[in-house]
DNA sequence: AAATTTAAGTCAACATAACTGACCTAATTT
DNA sequence: AAATTAGGTCAGTTATGTTGACTTAAATTT
């Protein structure tokens, strides 16, 4: 449409009878929330990253051994499937963490081709302890936001996803919270 | 609406009286917005990088390209403290950028040691290009949030950053807010 | 029962984006 | 004049992803 950036107090001349979309659409407004997507994720993943470091391991890790947490007994199809990289990709990762004793792989007993993951005693600890961080971080911010807000944020982080994979997405949370899975610091 | 296991509305038998936080702050809930800020994460970013793969672009690109359009005349030095990468990392990827006529680097007139980066027509037309696609998306996950929530959301954003940056990330959106920079699809 | 498909693994080569460490130039500050 | 700072550069390394081709074993289809 027009405006520049934010909104009004501009030379009021061409700013005409346009208002169409809601004030918070504006693309100033976007534009803010753009960029603080950014450092948020930024700095979301670079706490973590830099306590795994430490380990010699790598955001891939991380999520590997996150997802497996959280879904335990996941396919390796369907952790391909979330993580959207390719199988010789997870190859590498998940040896590692298979090696170190972090995940452990059990045929499936309905279907004996799959091999379904779970994390070990020590993995379990690990991924508990690195979800804690990221807990703590995410609750600072909902603070900040108001606590109320945390319906709208599910709302909206849900509806960045992909329209094609958003009930996909809906249905690994739905699972999980039906499961407890990885219930945190006080399960 | 999409909430997976949002709160009320289980057998009220084992609610029971510990409430000390507030039903918004408990595992299950901060367990839910880590996983979707992932999935939100990984298609924002996906959209945009798959774009950019037909130019032999990538992610490392795009930001660059991105911080540059918003905030021009970006000292180097600057822009690897937003980024959080080496001097060394940004230069393989900015010199591309240069090379391709998307970005311009002009001595500062204050500390003439200084490169500052601006955006060629090129580069703030590939870069609007990209940002309107990240737009719509952010637009369409506040229709679903709530156009209200956006003041929340930005909190929510802000307060995901680690304390010692916050103050530097809140200064740099209040001086794009105030330079009107990249003003969107339309400028 | 044989043929096909599927789940997973593997080997090899490669691309990208990050890293460390060492060193250089030019401009500014002390 | 000396030290510091902004930026650039060379060389080597690591992490994480990619294609493509091929294998095995289990399930499914014909």
């Amino acid at each position: 449409m027009s405006l520049g950036s934010s909104s009004q107090n501009l030379a009021p001349a061409d700013r005409a009878p346009t208002a169409p979309l809601p004030d918070e659409l504006n693309p100033g407004t976007l534009t803010e929330l753009i960029e603080l997507l950014f450092f948020a994720y930024r700095d979301f993943t670079g706490e973590v990253d830099a306590q795994l470091a430490d380990l010699s391991f790598g955001r891939a890790h991380h999520r590997v051994l996150y997802f497996v947490s959280r879904h335990p007994g996941l396919p390796v199809a369907e952790l391909l499937d979330i993580l959207k990289i390719t199988k010789q990709s997870l190859a590498r990762v998940l040896k590692q963490l298979v090696d170190g004793g972090f995940i452990v792989q059990e045929p499936g007993t309905i279907d004996r081709r799959q091999r379904l993951l779970y994390p070990t005693g020590e993995g379990a600890r690990l991924a508990s302890d690195l979800t804690e961080l990221q807990m703590r971080r995410i609750a600072v911010a909902l603070e900040r936001a108001g606590p109320d807000a945390a319906v709208a944020i599910r709302a909206f982080l849900s509806g960045m996803v992909s329209p094609g994979d958003r009930d996909h997405v809906d249905d690994l949370l739905l699972a999980a919270a039906a499961r407890g899975a990885l219930a945190g610091p006080d399960a």
